[in-house]
DNA sequence: ACGCACATGTCCGAAAACGGCTAGTCGGCC
DNA sequence: GGCCGACTAGCCGTTTTCGGACATGTGCGT
C-alpha cells in the first residue's frame, strides 16, 4: 500500500507522519525508525487526504480541544504486538498506567519487560497514546520521542483533565 | 618451454617467481605448488628479460605507482579455469567481487564453489588479482598466500584508490 | 562412469543477547 | 530506624548469531 509522507512542526518537535488514502501508517520522531516499518512510499511531494486529516486533529490535540482521535490506522506487527498496542487504546486521556498494568490487562503478567519493547515498537506516537504508560516507581520509563517530549504530553494532558473537572 | 625462476622478497613475504623468455608462468608463494604446474626449468642460476621485468613491475606495484600490469603469461588449465581467469583480470583496482558475482559473469551462476576452487589454481598471484574475490557475506574467504596477505593487497589498493579519488 | 574434495551460498532451527521492567537485597547516609 | 541509589536475578517476546545440513559445478583419481 502506497503512503506518502510530511514532516510537521509541533510543540513536541519535527515529527514524521505517513498515511495512504485509506490510513495513518506511522507517527514518529526519527526518520531511521522508517524503515523497519516497510512502507512504500509515493513519490516525494505528494499528499493525500488522510495526511491533511490528521495534521488537523494534531494541531487540536496540542490546542487542547481535541482528546481523542478519529483516524484509521493501518499498522503493521505481531500478534503479541497488536495485542499491546489495542490496549494502550484504552487508557483515558490524562491517565497513566504502569507497565505491570498492562501487561495484567493483556492476560500475560509476567511479560512486563516485553510489554516495555512493544510500547517502544508502536509505529503511530501519540495517537496511540504509549506515553502514558510510566514505571511503577513513577519514574518515566523510556520514550522514542525522548523523555522531556513524554513529560511533555503527560503534562498537558493532566492540566487539560484538571480543567475539565476531574483532577483534585 | 624452459623456464628461469627466482624467489624475491616483498611486503607480503618471499614468494617464487618463473618465466621463460616469451612470458610469465607462475608466482607463487609455496614451492610445493611448483610441481603441479609441469614446468621445465633450466639449470638454475640463470635468469632472462621476463623475469626481471615481472619483478621490476612488481616493485613499482607494491610502492603504489602501478595499478595495471603488462607482462605476456603463458597459463596452462582447463578451459573453465582459462574463462575464470581471464574474468579475474576484469575486476578493477580497488575494487572487489564476491564468488557469486564472478560465477555469473561467466555465464555459470552455480558453479559458485568450482570458480572458489579455479580461483585457487591460479599460478600467477597478484598478476591475476584474485585477491580481489571475497565471500557474499563480508568474510575474506580464502588465499593461497594466507589470509592476512589478502587484507594487506586490498588495504594497499584500497588506499591507493581513495588516494586517485574514486573513494567515499 | 563414479566418487570425492573444495578459497561457496542458502535455509532453518537452536541458542544467546537484548530491551522503554520489577521485586528483593544490601550498603551508605541522614 | 527510614530513605535512596546501585546491584541482582527473574521475567518474556523479539532480534541477532551461530552451526549444521544440503545444493551445486568442476577437476582429479580410481
Amino acid at each position: 500500500m502506497k503512503c506518502y509522507r510530511k514532516t510537521i512542526a509541533t510543540p513536541v518537535g519535527e515529527i514524521i507522519l505517513a498515511a495512504s488514502e485509506q490510513a495513518v501508517m506511522a507517527l514518529l520522531w526519527n526518520r531511521e525508525d522508517l524503515p523497519r516499518l516497510g512502507l512504500e512510499f509515493a513519490p516525494a511531494g505528494g499528499t493525500c487526504d488522510m495526511l491533511q486529516r490528521a495534521e488537523i486533529q494534531l494541531g487540536e490535540y496540542f490546542r487542547g480541544s481535541r482528546k481523542r482521535f478519529d483516524l484509521p490506522l493501518e499498522l503493521r506487527g505481531t500478534a503479541f504486538q497488536r495485542k499491546v498496542w489495542a490496549e494502550l487504546e484504552k487508557i483515558p486521556f490524562g491517565a497513566t498506567w504502569s507497565y505491570r498494568e498492562l501487561a495484567e490487562r493483556i492476560g500475560n503478567p509476567g511479560a512486563v519487560r516485553a510489554v516495555g519493547t512493544a510500547n517502544g515498537r508502536n509505529p503511530v506516537c501519540i495517537l496511540i497514546p504509549c506515553h502514558r504508560v510510566v514505571r511503577v516507581s513513577g519514574d518515566l520509563g523510556g520514550y522514542a520521542g525522548g523523555l522531556e517530549n513524554k513529560a511533555f504530553l503527560l503534562e498537558l494532558e493532566k492540566e487539560l483533565d484538571t480543567v475539565t473537572g476531574k483532577g483534585p
